[in-house]
DNA sequence: CTTTTTATTTAGCTTTGCCTAAAAATTGTT
DNA sequence: AACAATTTTTAGGCAAAGCTAAATAAAAAG
């Protein structure tokens, strides 16, 4: 079965907020996700809902269903390939992928998706520490948390962000954060819950917001 | 600007028969090209006239415009790029790669074709021989010409193909006819055109429709 | 120079994916 | 419970890109 890009897009879309929130995602979080209207929305998840992709009962949101969930894995997959190959092939820093990404990942072509993988070496995570799901669609969940939630004075070690655009990115380029940074939280401020961190040898004070976009696991 | 999917592939097509036929294009041959139908050919050459990509007379066929030209040979650019990648990195035969260079023509990102050039090492042709142009738009139309064309017992190199066909390239494979191979007319049937020829080190004959498909040049 | 055939265009319809505005259902508030 | 606010769906339309069938222009044949 070959499905539309808007169709992937959609069931992508449908994905994430299903990871994010645990129950049924609703018509208007998909419109602010997609960038578009509910009543598009509306129409959309009709057509998903007719070709066995979501559950939809009126008024009441979708979830995927097994087969929309797996073809959400897929371009998943497709797209955080398509991330290294843009960074470890091509050069390009990491907050300049995401958008190329967005395109290549709808290309259609199992064998392209194979060959690409084991050209990047088969690699687990993107370049902003998400997982690769495999040809079956398994991929493991590391424990990772924010980093507004850890403990004073712990070794870490930076494995991911949250919010990956470009003006986030570039914020932790100038502070030199990167993935496999290690970081250590030295105070946090009661106040505002802003926290002085060590990345390695440096030291930074964050606001509050940057500490909710960093994912860091214990090491 | 950006122009749409179809808009390029209707781009191309006229491109490639402008350089078949040397005069307009008409729109049948657009239509077989396209294999979709006349009438849907005249819609889309309207809208590319109105956009100043092709000069259009009523029942007169279509030339490019210089900025319908422009586009057409980036759209073909990407395309031999692709196919380079697709062939040197991740190992495809070189008769699987034109379906799936044709959705990767379509990604839109400059920075991406001169990442994706310099990382391919700036290849002059593709894996079928024909010329890649540069950023410019730039490229060397290489004499060559047809086996079916060529003298006897002299020495030629083959350069590339007329057809590019998967079927026609697995032919080519089983014969260990390749892009580089020394190919010499050992001797021409009067009757059919066909000719045995010498592919470096093996004997073979071969049909006029096979002659009249393989580019070759003097060396 | 007509007539016939072929090529091209026009007219009208379809599907996909989106929109606005209005209606209906759900949820929140006194 | 009744009203208000919000969310979701429906109705009606639009643009892109295709189609079939009919009309018209150009080319070929007699
Ligand atoms: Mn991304
Ligand atoms: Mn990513
Ligand atoms: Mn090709
Ligand atoms: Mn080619």
């Amino acid at each position: 079965m070959k499905y539309s890009r808007s169709e992937e897009n959609y069931l992508k879309a449908i994905f994430h907020l299903q990871q994010a929130g645990s129950r049924g995602v609703s018509t208007n979080d998909i419109a602010e996700a997609m960038e578009t209207k509910a009543s598009s929305v509306t129409d959309m998840i009709k057509k998903l809902a007719a070709k066995d992709l979501v559950n939809y009962v009126k008024y009441q949101g979708v979830s995927l269903t097994e087969s929309g969930r797996s073809t959400a894995i897929m371009v998943i997959r497709k797209h955080r390939l398509w991330e290294v190959f843009l960074v470890n092939k091509l050069d390009f820093p990491w907050d300049k992928v995401h958008d190329i990404a967005e395109q290549l990942e709808h290309i259609k072509s199992e064998e392209l998706v194979t060959k690409l993988e084991a050209f990047l070496d088969y690699p687990s995570v993107d370049p902003h520490g998400d997982p690769i799901p495999d040809q079956h669609g398994n991929f493991k969940q590391t424990q990772k948390r924010l980093l507004v939630k850890c403990d004073l004075n712990e070794k870490y070690l930076c494995v991911g962000v949250k919010d990956s655009s470009s003006e986030f990115l570039r914020f932790l380029d100038k502070k030199h954060i990167n993935i496999g940074s290690n970081i250590t939280v030295l105070s946090k401020e009661e106040f505002d819950d802003s926290m002085q961190i060590q990345v390695d040898d440096q030291k930074h004070f964050i606001s509050k917001k940057i500490a909710e976009n960093i994912y860091v696991s214990a090491q």
